[in-house]
DNA sequence: CGTAGGTTTGACTGATCTCAAGTTTGGTGG
DNA sequence: CCACCAAACTTGAGATCAGTCAAACCTACG
């Protein structure tokens, strides 16, 4: 995979040919698409639930996560995002968003027209095959999640998603596979988890007595074989493995 | 849309229909797929977690569940399925299954080779927008699961599940609506909302005091905008709305 | 009628939540 | 370089929702 220049969307060109065969026209094409770059802060929001969205957002730079809230007001996170990822590809399809769509980090965010994603799609099948698989896998991991909150300890489920987080970042950028550092707070954790915060710091205070992570300024794990086998971590619903 | 004939893909057309325009050829393509129909029993395994697949199930007639096992043997239940589903659309994509797939009854499973299928989203580019988004409804869908089993109390839960279980039924099949007789048993509720058996027996109890549901020989809603009340149920993520 | 699967109930246990302090950390301005 | 502040993290004690275990009880069906 030839890189010609540096853009925005290299991330995201990596990203596709993991995905789907992709040759120098579709690459360029993605390269060609146009956009809008904004600067985004942490707890902005790009997108919110019951809103018509025309336009997919790329992440550029930084961390997003999606989430929805009960009538209670129970917040539960339902995906955590990477820079490469197109933070909204439902929207390629579905009008109004069923959920909320918020920055977890500074960052900067492409935000690309709706139908000039399509018209890619519809032109380039290879393209069209990528985004599609994206979009299967994203919905694997969901359906992973479901069983995450619904049949483990909250231990095993802090441990799983924090190993799913990691495996996902080092897919994304080998360079990270030495950096450990998982930029997310116990609240976000809690979110995610459906535990709440005070649970969640106790059970990281068990992981840390096992030896499988260090309690620094922020989430990092020191022994990752262990942590797999703690967290009942089987990557194969990643679907990573070459297309 | 004129119905020419009876077939086995009937539900699926109209289905399709409503999921994205659909013109006289489109349907009669997909009409004449090849398949294999296959008489198929409660607890039959369509498709084992692990496993590679080369065709995709659509069911005819009966019911059916996709399930992860963690493990410890917990059992957690992603999706429900009623006549006219594609099991494992997934797998268009995705060679390797990351979940099971059982029959919750008896009913009719029609085999379609996933290169057929292939073929026929290549060459009908309304087919291939019916079928992505039916696969991204799918994954709001377990978006939503995850916020009901990570944030919701065990009574709205089960009464958030039985909600979507029969909102789903009353779209897929007008004629349904008259039929409130919901297909599964308190084992399966549990499963589906990572809770046990016994917990899931008494909140039915409950429910059945508070005068949302009967308590007959299976599952029965008696009063619609009470369950939903109690639910937390807003239909918007099943995204039924004309395309 | 006998049986298996599904449902119902009771008594007890335990994982996780709630509430209510502290304490540490990292950034910011003087 | 230090003082301060807000956000994040930590800890303890008590409450509660849901789980476990064990036993009946239906009910459809052969």
């Amino acid at each position: 995979m030839p890189s010609r220049s540096t853009s925005l969307f290299d991330r995201t060109i990596l990203k596709f040919d993991r995905l789907a065969y992709q040759d120098e026209l579709d690459r360029s094409s993605l390269r060609d698409l146009p956009f809008e770059l904004r600067t985004v802060h942490n707890g902005d929001y790009l997108v919110r639930a019951g809103e018509g969205v025309v336009r997919c957002g790329l992440l550029v730079e930084g961390y997003a996560c999606r989430h929805k809230v009960t009538r209670n007001g129970g917040r539960q996170i339902v995906s955590f995002h990477i820079p490469g990822d197109i933070l909204n590809l439902q929207n390629l399809f579905l009008e109004r968003s069923d959920h909320n769509l918020e920055m977890i980090s500074g960052g900067q965010v492409a935000w690309i027209p709706v139908h000039s994603l399509s018209a890619l799609v519809e032109n380039h099948p290879n393209i069209a095959k990528a985004i599609w698989r994206d979009t299967l896998i994203d919905a694997s991991i969901f359906r992973e999640w479901v069983v995450n909150v619904g049949r483990r300890t909250a231990k095993t489920r802090i441990a799983h998603m924090l190993c799913e987080f990691a495996a996902r970042r080092a897919t994304a950028d080998a360079s990270q596979t030495d950096n450990p550092y998982i930029p997310i707070t116990q609240q976000q954790i809690a979110d995610a988890t459906g535990l709440t915060p005070v649970h969640v710091n106790r059970m990281i205070r068990a992981l840390v007595e096992d030896g499988a992570m260090a309690r620094g300024s922020r989430v990092v794990i020191t022994d990752w074989a262990l942590m797999r086998s703690i967290a009942d971590f089987d990557p194969a619903y990643l679907h990573q493995q070459a297309a």
